[in-house]
DNA sequence: CATACCCGTGATACTAATACCGGTATAAGA
DNA sequence: TCTTATACCGGTATTAGTATCACGGGTATG
């Protein structure tokens, strides 16, 4: 194996940070936001959806960018639900 | 085309990402900090040679937090040379 | 009711990231 | 000198991210 296939802990950490930039999203339609971001609106859907759990670097920046929320706490909020961050879902 | 190539731009992005990163280092071992953020030394020494100009969100995530560095200096250092921002290679 | 527009979705295509392997160069140490 | 460790480099294999295409659902407007 080359590539390690991606371990269903990371598929969940990526659904936990599409879920978080979908909340994050608000109102506000995919197209519009992931037009900001400078990324395509399937790309921005893929990475909510939780279809696409690791992408770029990059991505993730615009995307925080444009909704205007922190990478740290991305960050933070993704990484580990070892306690009980699922507080950052729901704020 | 389905997937649009990466611009000489973005690849000059990457290689601030990697200086950024390899300077952070510092006078510690690729293997070692590889090892720390979960990667393999070769995906580090890539991503610190520019050959991976657009890792994944989570392998800079890990390496920041390897190195303690903080992600927003990353994403507003590699983000846009247009001011003069060159003052973080070479500190 | 039909048309058009916007949003979200699935399928497909293609490039890039990641990892493993072997080889090379340089510097430190036995 | 020989070994060892570190970094660099090329190639290869496989998975995954990203973009385009084509489709369905809803809402508004004619």
């Amino acid at each position: 194996m080359v590539r390690t296939p991606l371990t269903p802990e990371e598929r969940r950490r990526g659904e936990r940070l599409g879920a978080l930039l979908r909340e994050a999203r608000g109102d506000r339609s995919m197209v519009e936001v992931a037009a900001a971001a400078g990324v395509s609106a399937e790309t921005l859907r893929k990475i909510e959806t939780g279809r696409a759990p690791t992408p770029a670097f990059f991505t993730v920046t615009a995307l925080a960018t444009a909704l205007g929320i922190s990478l740290e706490h991305l960050a933070a909020a993704c990484a580990e639900p070892t306690t009980e961050d699922d507080q950052a879902l729901t704020a």
